[in-house]
RNA sequence: GCCCCCAUAGUCUAGCGGCCCAGGACGUCACCCUUUCAAGGUGAAGAUCGCGGGUUCGAAUCCCGCUGGGGGUACCA
């Protein structure tokens, strides 16, 4: 069984075709394979328009696809048997089918401007009749056509659909259904430029490159009985069908910038993991059992199968996947895993060296640290600089100081407290030491008669900057204890600067 | 306007005639844990299965109509 992902570099890869790909990739690396049949997964580049042709496009689809995790057998940068595999290198191949249907009477030339396509268009709007082509060089004579050619007008090459009947197509999730070819236009098969358009290259190719199955996104649906009607019209087989639902935006609609990202690559750089997206994007249109819901890629690979894919339109959820994400940052990476892959957030932020990644870098082991402490509360990677940023320099960034004084305690007592742990650390504490520590910062709190909670917390912000941060005594220890003292000194200082103040206004 | 698709809680979904006065997950709320915030645990609220007709002993599940949402209606894909 062979598919393909179809593009077209106009831009970024969106999350729509993301999952389109997806599912193409399962079909032809799971079901396919596990059936114990040939499954390929081909990539063609559909480059036919040239006014929306965007020039690194490809190669970014290449990278988001790689990024993704998803491997193709077949495509524009590997070649394979059915090559080449973008189509402005095939145009030879689309013109010689549309000279053979025209040959055959199942395709004519139509020389109609632009300017009268628009003006019969307007015109049929005006009498509220359903806008189309008017067939009008439908049925030219053989030497009006001559006069037109000789006259070196410019022509486009329709398609000649049947005026009466009906045409089914089948898709797998829907069943049949059935199109009364009188609705159905005479599409145009080759532009002016000589180009095919997507009805005329897509027929051709997938049939050329032995497809089997197209699975493609639900917007392709209404122009399915017109393939239907090409396939047969070349004499070809019809490979199996199958439109994948919408995805939507919240509000309804089209899913664009407005709602959030939409292209692969932004989901990638705002830190998302490409396992959460697969995981969650698979779960949009597919389900397993409906009680699962966490699915590695290799999970996917042994469970998908098209026949469990709705048909009806999802909405897209940012804080389902958000969820995703922070499950597997959280529960599934491996510690060494997230610290290689929070490495190059950290370094964009100037926080650590981009070769912090590889476990013998001296930053190595302070990352994975963090790390650790952090997991439990990174939604993305890119979370990771601004909740490690104080395990990972020097100097703290700037804070309120009257982040430092606790509920129901004065500016006084809090600096008393802070004087004796900074007492404490010059006696010889040491921080690396959890359990010692906490021994000896609960037996201070009762001294000075604080609780726990109003001794910990001007600590914990005179260390981290914030009032919010993992548990005190591991944060102590990765924070290590030369720059614990430096910073409840400069706490200290900060406390006594402020303090006229703060004092008056307590 | 015309053609087509879709329709279970705010969202993703399970369900394919009786096991469902509808199960899971996200989100929301509460409680527990607790040095803060998370994470985690427990629990709760939330769906007359879009509406109306049928078919059937019996319908979320089958049929028809309506409504709503979406897609197409390009020399774009």
């Amino acid at each position: 069984m062979r598919v393909r992902f179809a593009p077209s570099p106009t831009g970024s890869l969106h999350v729509g075709g993301g999952r389109t790909a997806l599912f193409n990739w399962l079909f032809a690396h799971g079901e396919a394979r596990r059936q114990g049949k040939d499954g390929a997964f081909v990539l063609r580049i559909e480059d036919t328009d040239q006014k929306r042709f965007v020039q690194d496009a490809t190669q970014g689809i290449f990278d988001a696809l790689g990024w993704f995790g998803l491997t193709w057998d077949e495509g524009p940068d590997r070649g394979g048997p059915y090559g080449p595999y973008t189509q402005s290198e095939r145009t030879t191949l689309y013109r010689e089918h549309a000279d053979r249907l025209i040959a055959q009477g199942q395709a004519y030339r139509c020389f109609c401007t632009p300017e009268r396509l628009e003006r019969v268009r307007e015109e049929q709007r005006a009498r509220k009749q359903p806008p189309g082509y008017d067939r009008h060089c439908r049925n030219l004579s053989a030497t009006e056509v001559e006069e037109n050619l000789t006259a070196g007008k410019s022509f486009v090459v329709r398609f000649a659909t049947p005026l009466e009947g009906e045409t089914r197509i089948v898709d797998l999730l829907r069943g049949e259904i059935v199109y009364q070819n009188e609705n159905l236009e005479d599409l145009v098969l080759l532009k002016s430029d000589g180009f095919p358009t997507y009805h005329l290259a897509n027929v051709v190719d997938d049939h050329l490159m032995a497809i089997t199955h197209i699975m493609r996104g639900d917007e392709w649906i209404s122009t399915a009985p017109l393939h239907v009607l090409l396939y047969g019209a070349f004499g070809w087989e019809v490979p199996a069908l199958a439109h994948m639902p919408l995805i939507l935006a919240p509000g309804g609609g089209k899913l664009s910038k407005r709602h959030g990202s939409t292209a692969m690559e932004e989901f990638r750089a705002q830190g998302y993991l490409p396992e959460a997206l697969m995981n969650y994007l698979a779960l949009l249109g597919w389900s397993f059992d409906g009680q699962t819901e966490i699915f590695s890629p290799e999970d996917l690979l042994e469970k998908f199968t098209l026949e469990r894919v709705s048909p009806s339109p999802a909405t897209f959820d940012y804080a389902k996947l958000r969820w995703f994400n922070a499950h597997y940052i959280n529960h599934v990476l491996t510690l060494d895993d997230l610290a290689a892959r929070v490495v190059p957030f950290l370094a964009a932020a100037g926080l650590v060296d981009s070769g912090a990644s590889d476990p013998g870098h001296t930053d190595y082991p302070l990352v994975r640290d963090a790390a650790a402490l952090l997991k439990d509360r990174l939604e993305t990677l890119a979370d990771a600089p601004d909740l490690m940023r104080s395990f990972l320099q020097d100097e703290l960034e700037p804070y309120d100081p009257t982040l430092l004084v606790p509920k129901k305690l004065g500016v006084l007592e809090t600096l008393d407290a802070l004087v004796a742990v900074e007492r404490v650390l010059d006696d010889g504490l040491d921080v690396a030491d959890e359990v010692a520590t906490e021994a000896r910062l609960r037996g201070l709190a009762e001294e000075l008669g604080l609780k726990a909670g109003q001794l910990f917390m001007p600590i914990r912000v005179a260390v981290t900057g914030r009032t919010q941060s993992p548990g005190l005594f591991e944060t102590l220890r990765v924070t290590g204890t030369v720059r614990c003292r430096e910073r409840i000194a400069a706490a200290i200082a900060l406390l006594r600067d402020h303090g006229d103040e703060t004092l008056t206004a307590d």
